[in-house]
RNA sequence: GGGCCGGUAGCUCAGUUGGUUAGAGCGCACCCCUGAUAAGGGUGAGGUCGGAGGUUCAAAUCCUCCUCGGCCCA
């Protein structure tokens, strides 16, 4: 073509998307600045005065530990709360925030303790006062840098006045909540087997104890003379016990049978032995005796049942030395005695086992305390205590963890050895051993004066729970509660079990956890022997050992500490909080403190309920955590809220799972597959961490890695392209001048109305469901399929090409307009950042998308009929898609615009014209045809120089077509 | 060791009370466009649904066992 004349350049003419948007986000540098500006304009507040009045939703934090560094399992959390607070203000209510952190506790008191120790101090030679604001002053800083990292995670809070566990008037009221278990007579002093860290001296919590793989463990087979029976041949015979814990033995007071257990007794080198009839489990312990079976010399005497040992009566094997070892020991029957391991007969000491404890208290023998806290005997014990000398003159007695002293050649085996009792010992075994979570040393169990809220007392201070309550009793069949319920006040298990049942579980297999949690569990022991805490603020009388509860007493110590924090709690003010009546010395001012779970418990009280807070309310409306605080938070606040209040802090509780690597595994400092959300936000941007975390499973365990980052990324770039493309189709789009009702719209917008509809009514379901992974799903699937792929893609030739004052293009400028205002609202709570970005690029003068809410949408938008016009068409559409591939690839065609379409006349839905599908396709031409399938050809048209379009009335490739015609001349006449 | 939960394409997820050739989006491969351009469009290849038994006319779906992983507990 060339002796044509130079054909004109139309693309002046043409009317392109035009924003300064930029396709590159630059999160990390750009995410910081809007940060400022949300400060700046004081966001949290001005989104408290929008909502004002409005129905609340109240989401209460559950206080992190100030600790460390966030990590992902902090940044999963906050990202989901932030995105429900979000959600929930979209859709019109007042959603506050305010965050918390959790500041007393053991952790905290170690990494004090270890500065003490780098600077050679002893924390015993600094005043409890000074030790603890430096306690303070540690976690204090921890809040801060928390705060601020959350805040660069784009979590919208109070963060001016976060809640922290430490603040005076909090500890004030944690001792007012401790206070209203001990006026309703929940709490109590008992003496219980805890776990005990001996170097740490103090009892531990569950949480607090680690469980690790030892190899070396000592195992030992120690045989009690039976002296009492009533099966003749067991006098004189030997029950034989096997443990792990030989430093136990010197405080034995009892052996345990199991009562269904068949046993057999054995003669063998002149001496008769006891032990279970189970086949692995005999032969193991006899050949650890030495017993060989091929001598022929061991051979059974009796068989009995576990049952005939009632009445039996053993001696302790250091008898002789009189005193405690010279009492006889009863043989009593346990159920929880088994044949896994062992001999199936259990030594006991109350002192150091639960089941030891409570199987002995039934048979009236109680613990001697014999192990103090640094894990010594005492020093009058008779045997191996202070004043019990090795040859040399040494004192023999070592902590009861120390290796060498339960070693096989160690005080205690030599002496039952020399006592004829050891049948074995060795330092071999395996099996899983409780430590101590800081200190990595072994603990202990150990009997100690224990404060106690009693979980299945009676609470005559709260109604009995009504029978509606009690419906849930019975689902399943296996409910603890039976008619005492009905005889009289309700236990606090029992209060806690039925507000279980009437609060909303998400995802519902919640539910059945903290039940059966709740339905396990044992009394609540709250008292800490350490120093950074809220005091166990109350007296005892010295004589009368009782607890001292006047209200009068409580309230000028509640008012003290909320004013003076819990140094208040000291010696020299008893006289000022017993009053004039009583005399000091009359009382013992408990020293120990609270279990922290204690405190988080309470934050429903002195947070929800606080008039430091009065945008919040009581109960919640949603607690939001890790599936761990099954056994923590959730369990802690819904004891203490209805041990106080008789009631749940909460109406549903969501929980969530772990961050795993990307292969499923638990992240760990030492395998090195942790992922820093820190480094994540340097690298791609807070928007791509909320993504993420509201794109996987979270109701489950779900992965984090560079490749599921790299996805993320991606479907942030498709929903950050599709703003681009909608800000830069509606540049200078004026409503007033331009809009198109929505009556008067084309069929194709009017779909589009509907599809947004249905979208929007999703959206809203899975705002209600907390379901944000099916929430971001339908927003991308929506912008890629219904948008990127169909709507903008067919329309792309009116926007360019049609006159700006045509009703087609008007329409659908319209209707991007539409779509923009609710994307942009969708995408807020997710794309914190990008959204804001996008909203102050075409508003400029608006202060922040985070202030707007959704709007509703008109329900004539919703057209099934012409829906099912348009679904149809569109799976033609794919038939027809398909059909064109063929003759792409052989180049006969290159794009559909240059194809002649023949569909099958039955194939195409009611009311298109051959034109509208022609427009919908993107073809050419489409034309009914007679055959069953889509026959494609190539077009004879010429294409159009100006919209590229090969129509019928172009004279000549690269001439216009009418409509260009048109638009061309009148803008040439404008200019 | 015990309780509970989970294992569907390379990735993130759907799969209703068991019912036709197991789906989506992304990624990938190939192609088109070059007037959303480090963007947009099209087509396509990917799965013995962790494994093995069993129930059933029929199992990703129900049962048993095993395995891997997780949380909690000991």
């Amino acid at each position: 073509m060339s002796d044509e004349p130079t054909q004109r350049d139309y693309r002046p003419t043409v009317f392109l998307p035009k924003t300064d948007f930029p396709m590159k986000a630059g999160l990390p540098h750009k995410e910081p600045g809007i940060q400022a500006k949300w400060e700046e304009i004081g966001l949290y507040e001005k989104l408290r005065e929008a909502r004002s009045g409005r129905e609340k939703f109240i989401l209460h934090d559950g206080p992190p530990y100030a600790n460390g560094d966030m990590h992902i399992g902090h940044a999963l959390n906050h990202v989901l709360k932030d995105t429900v607070v979000r959600t929930q203000s979209l859709l019109g209510k007042d959603a506050p925030y305010v965050p918390g952190w959790d500041c007393h506790g053991l952790p905290i008191e170690w990494k004090v303790e270890e500065l003490y120790r780098k600077k050679k101090l002893d924390k015993k030679e600094v005043p409890a006062k000074e030790f603890r604001a430096e306690c303070r002053e540690y976690a204090q800083k921890w809040v801060d840098v928390q705060r601020e990292q959350l805040k660069r995670l784009g979590i919208n809070g109070r963060w001016d006045k976060p809640y922290l566990t430490m603040r005076p008037k909090a500890e004030g009221a944690i001792v007012a909540e401790l206070h209203k278990f001990a006026e309703t007579g929940q709490l109590y002093r008992g003496a219980k087997p805890v776990m005990w860290s001996p170097v740490e001296e103090t009892a531990l919590a569950d949480a607090e104890v680690e469980y690790q793989d030892l190899t070396d463990s000592p195992q030992i087979d120690v045989a009690f003379e039976i002296v009492e029976s009533a099966i003749p041949e067991l006098v004189g015979a030997y029950a034989v016990i096997w443990t792990t814990t030989p430093w136990t033995i010197p405080v034995n007071q009892a052996l345990a049978y199991g009562p269904s257990i068949n046993y057999d007794i054995i003669d063998w080198n002149g001496k008769r032995f006891l032990i279970a009839n189970e086949g692995g489990l005999q032969a193991e312990a006899m050949n650890r005796w030495g017993f060989d079976p091929k001598s022929g010399d061991g051979s059974l005497v009796k068989m009995i049942k576990g049952s005939d040992l009632a009445g039996t009566i053993v001696r302790h094997p250091m008898h002789h030395l009189g005193g405690f070892y010279a009492k006889p020991r009863p043989m009593l029957a346990g159920d929880f005695v088994t044949t896994d391991s062992g001999t199936g007969i259990v030594h006991m000491s109350p002192d150091h086992g639960e089941d030891d404890f409570d199987l002995c208290k039934a048979n009236g023998i109680d613990p001697v305390f014999a192990v103090m806290g640094d894990g010594r005997y005492r020093d009058d014990w008779l045997w191996l205590g202070a004043n019990d000398l090795d040859a040399e003159g040494k004192e023999r007695r070592r902590s009861v963890i120390n290796k060498p002293f339960n070693a096989p050649e160690g005080p205690i085996c030599s002496d039952l050895r020399e006592a004829g009792a050891l049948l074995s010992a060795s330092a071999d075994y395996q099996h899983s051993y409780p430590h101590s979570w800081r200190s990595k040393a072994k603990v202990v169990y150990r009997c100690t004066p224990q404060w106690f809220i009693a979980i299945d007392e009676h609470l005559g201070h709260l109604p009995a729970i009504s029978p509606a309550e009690q419906s849930w009793e019975g689902e399943g069949g296996d409910s603890t509660i039976d008619e005492e319920v009905t005889a009289g006040s309700p236990t606090l298990r029992e209060i806690a079990l039925g507000e279980i049942a009437s609060t909303r579980f998400v995802p519902e297999k919640g539910r059945n956890r903290l039940r059966s949690m709740v339905e396990g569990r044992p009394d609540w022991l709250i008292s800490r022997q350490r120093a950074w805490g809220v005091p166990i603020a109350l007296f005892v009388h010295r004589e009368s050992g009782e607890l001292l509860v006047d209200p009068d007493v409580n309230r000028r110590i509640q008012t003290a500490i909320a004013n003076d924090t819990v140094d208040a709690w000291e010696e020299s003010r008893a006289a000022e909080y017993l009053g004039p009546d009583r005399n000091p010395d009359d009382y013992e001012m408990i020293g120990d403190i609270l279990d922290v779970w204690f405190d988080s418990g309470s934050t429903h009280a002195f947070v929800l309920e606080s008039d430091e807070w009065p945008e919040l309310q009581s109960p919640a409306d949603l607690y939001l955590e890790g599936s761990d605080q099954h056994r923590g938070w959730f369990q802690s606040s819904l004891l203490e809220s209805c041990g106080t209040r008789g009631r749940a802090p909460y109406k549903a509780v969501l929980t969530h799972g772990f961050t795993m690597d990307p292969k499923g595994m638990k992240m760990s400092k030492s395998l090195g597959n942790t992922v820093d959300p820190l480094k994540v936000m340097e690298q791609y941007g807070a928007d791509i961490i909320r993504l993420w975390a509201l794109s996987v499973d979270y109701t489950e365990d779900h992965r984090i890695g560079d490749e599921i980052l790299k996805g993320v990324g991606d479907t942030y770039r498709k929903l950050r392209n599709t703003f681009r493309y909608l800000l830069g189709a509606l540049s200078d789009f004026d409503y007033e001048s331009e809009g198109v009702e929505t009556a008067q719209m084309p069929e194709l917008e009017r779909y589009m109305l509907h599809r947004l509809a249905k979208l929007d009514a999703n959206l809203r379901t899975a705002i209600d469901d907390f379901d944000f992974n099916e929430y971001v799903r339908a927003l991308a699937e929506f912008t890629n399929e219904d948008l990127s792929a169909f709507f903008f893609d067919i329309r792309k030739d009116r926007l360019y090409c049609d006159a700006p004052d045509g009703l087609e293009r008007r329409a659908y400028r319209t209707m991007l307009d539409i779509l923009f205002q609710a994307l942009i609202r969708y995408t807020a709570p997710v794309l914190v950042y990008t959204a804001e970005e996008v909203w102050s690029t075409r508003f400029p003068d608006r202060a922040s998308i985070h202030l707007e809410e959704l709007h509703a949408l008109p329900a004539d938008w919703i057209d099934d009929a012409l829906a099912g016009r348009f679904d149809a068409m569109r799976e033609l559409r794919e038939d027809v898609m398909e059909a064109i591939e063929p003759l792409r690839r052989e180049k006969t065609i290159r794009s559909g615009l240059e194809a002649d379409v023949s569909v099958p006349s039955s194939a195409i839905p009611d009311g298109f014209s051959d034109a509208d599908l022609a427009e919908l396709f993107i073809a050419a031409t489409v034309v009914r045809g007679q055959g069953s399938t889509v026959e494609v050809t190539r077009t004879s048209d010429n294409k159009c120089g100006r919209c590229w379009r090969l129509l019928p009335d172009v004279a000549e490739d690269g001439a216009l077509c009418s409509r260009c015609d048109e638009v061309v001349t009148e803008m040439d006449a404008a200019a």
